[in-house]
DNA sequence: CACAGCTCCTGGCAGC
DNA sequence: TGCTGCCAGGAGCTGT
């Protein structure tokens, strides 16, 4: 699952191959033409022909391919999306949803077997990124992080996986920080403490930097732009390690679920969140009985 | 507004 | 062996 670590790598691999690369043409797999989100997919052919691409940067999960003539390119990979540099001539990718002919002989195929992942052709890259929250390598701090969380109940792995809260996190990065910061998944965002954010603020980037050191988490199907894997799955410390012991005190590795997502942990290392009261009567209602009518 | 739950999509895999 | 049905999950959408 491409998450910023992911994005990250592929935008390095892809810039100086792509900058100032001219797009010859485009065509988009006709059980694919949804995933183009804007314009329709034959609109957006079109309009991207003869394009010249004049920078790719990435924000949050997203790559931002700006368009010489004003406008950029937006892709987004979804779980199983690759964008991948090949030569025309090059053996078929399976699950090719989208070929841009290049320059040079040149092809970016983008590959896709799910079909979770998008693209866009907007004037405005706001228009699509506009909305995210801030990266979370850029001066993240436990003050920032307390504003963000600050009206936020829900568990604070559900809001680590908000992009409009923090940009680029997603679920195997959420739960590898939560453990470096020694946070439980299910805590209420809004209920950690200074120090807890602290510890977060910095565990985030660290995973991150980590994670981009190893070239991304290949599980089952990230690839970089040349078709390789990535390392980092062979050195997460919680993520799908469900029964294996912890690294730090050998506790059996616990899988929950969280916002509907797989989430991993230390039962030691992270302390539960306070038990919510019991939806019986409490002490206290009990000795504030609600007025019946 | 915040949140939970549903939807999309397909290959892999458990269970029968 | 081969079938059925469940699972994985990013993000957009709906309902509460």
């Amino acid at each position: 699952m491409p998450e910023l670590p992911e994005v990250e790598t592929i935008r390095r691999d892809l810039a100086p191959a792509l900058h100032g690369a001219r797009i010859e043409s485009v065509r988009v797999a006709p059980d694919a033409e949804r995933m183009v989100r804007t314009p329709p997919a034959g609109a957006f052919a079109a309009a991207l022909r003869g394009q010249r691409i004049d920078g790719i940067e990435r924000r949050g999960k997203y790559l931002v391919l700006r368009l010489e003539r004003g406008g950029a390119l937006i892709v987004h990979l979804g779980m199983t999306g690759a964008l991948l540099l090949r030569r025309v001539g090059d053996p078929p990718d399976p699950y090719t949803r989208v070929v841009f002919a290049l320059d040079g002989g040149r092809e970016l195929r983008f590959s896709d077997l799910r079909k979770f992942g998008n693209l866009w052709l907007v004037e405005d890259p706001a228009e699509v990124v506009g909305k995210l929250g801030p990266e979370p390598l850029e001066g993240l701090t436990g003050e920032r992080l307390r504003a963000m969380f600050r009206r936020r109940s829900a568990p604070v792995k559900a809001v680590l996986l908000d992009q409009e809260a923090l940009a680029g996190i997603g679920n195997i990065y959420a739960d590898e920080s939560l453990f470096r910061a020694g946070i439980h998944p299910l805590r209420p965002a809004n209920s950690l403490r200074r120090a807890d954010l602290e510890r977060l603020a910095r565990a985030i980037p660290e995973t991150l930097k980590e994670a981009m050191g190893h070239r991304g988490s290949s599980y089952r199907d990230y690839r970089d732009a040349e078709g390789r894997e990535g390392s980092h799955q062979f050195y997460v410390r919680v993520f799908r390690r469900t029964g294996a012991p912890c690294f730090v005190c050998g506790t059996p590795i616990a899988r929950i679920k969280v916002a509907g997502r797989g989430t991993h942990f230390c039962p030691t290392c992270q302390r539960p969140p306070r038990r919510r009261a019991s939806r019986g009567r409490s002490a206290l209602s009990s000795r504030h009985p609600a007025v019946v009518p």
